[in-house]
DNA sequence: ACCATCCTGAACTGCTTGGTTCAAGATACG
DNA sequence: CGTATCTTGAACCAAGCAGTTCAGGATGGT
């Protein structure tokens, strides 16, 4: 198959996102993103960049798509800042929940790994999480809750922490409380 | 240098465990593990097993390690569970800030490489966390909280979330303010 | 002084890694 | 039909990997 027609890159991104965020940046092989996404390794080669680049089009492709579901949620929070949080939280555990994609989180992955990958990898992830605090700390002011600040780093961090679970084999139920503590912190926030 | 005496396992294995907490069991090389050593890479073989076996042993190792002072923290939690779990999180804390040590946990980084590591290695990881959860658990339901099941998930989780936020920078006012809202939480718990 | 003991450096194996090149083949369009 | 365009598979490279072996040198105990 040649001529003109191409593959579709699309399709070979979302495969490759799939595997880096399975098996992260060190497990994961040319090889393995070749069988990953059916294409040959000089078609990645030319057409994704190498391995770095294409790592990176993963982190902004993964930011993006999910970013956007976060913002989503996060949308009604001066309205109601509780269901707001709440459908936050909800964003990560139907991602967990869903069997077509891996358990936890590329960016948090991703952010483990800081020591060793390269600077322009480790600026994205970070940056990735930063603008996951900001988010939830405009979300929190504008519902004018107290301690915004403190509130959008702790559900910015309890976030991040259901990835680590949901690795180590947690149950839904326990992947519940733990963001139901948090919530129940809100709610007495709000109260006061 | 040989004869009858022989180099510091413990020195060693020391060593070894913070390399492999700093850059992860795939990002370790054995010429890496040689370095930090300082040993050769046939000592290491003969006396540390190979990779994997020396992995399990600084898995051990760091569980003990930190999982004693845990302990100490929440012994007290009968008579003054706020505390006990302010302590708790206080251990964390402290090995965070101390620039001796690497920042995140060697559990946690472990968890996150589940899919991509042997068996054992998975299984006591997993193990470990348990037993954090265990402990956890012990110390609220002897303080007589109420939900001591899903603050004790809670705490957990934000316990290792603590070690995501520390590999992507954040400063120890923000682990700090992570920890507050959950302590908060319990003190809640407390009064009613 | 001697000998048993242990460590060390170096080398070697077989394999995988990321990266790159290129000729051959398949297609679509004029 | 012919030609320009694109993909593909295979091969190649230098490097790094884990694991293992072994001869030789340094040491401690006697």
């Amino acid at each position: 198959m040649a001529g003109k027609k191409q593959f579709d890159v699309d399709t070979a991104l979302e495969a490759a996102m799939t595997r880096f965020w399975r098996a992260g940046y060190a497990d994961t092989s040319l090889d393995d993103l070749s069988a990953a996404t059916g294409l040959n390794r000089s078609s990645i080669y030319s057409s994704l960049g190498d391995k770095e680049s294409l790592y990176l089009r993963c982190l902004d492709r993964y930011a993006t798509r999910y970013g956007e579901k976060y913002d989503q949620a996060l949308s009604r929070a001066s309205e109601e800042p509780s269901r707001a949080i709440r459908e936050f939280f909800d964003v990560t555990l139907a991602r967990i929940a869903d069997p077509g994609v891996p358990d936890g989180c590329l960016i948090a992955q991703t952010a483990m790994a800081v020591p060793v990958l390269s600077p322009a990898i480790a600026a994205r992830a970070i940056e990735a999480l930063g603008f996951q605090r900001t988010r939830l700390r405009t979300a929190l002011t504008a519902a004018q809750v107290a301690d915004a600040d403190g509130l959008a780093v702790h559900f910015a961090a309890v976030n991040q922490s259901l990835a680590v679970m949901s690795r180590a084999g947690a149950s839904r139920k326990q992947l519940r409380a733990i963001v139901d503590v948090s919530l129940r912190a809100l709610s007495r926030a709000l109260d006061a």
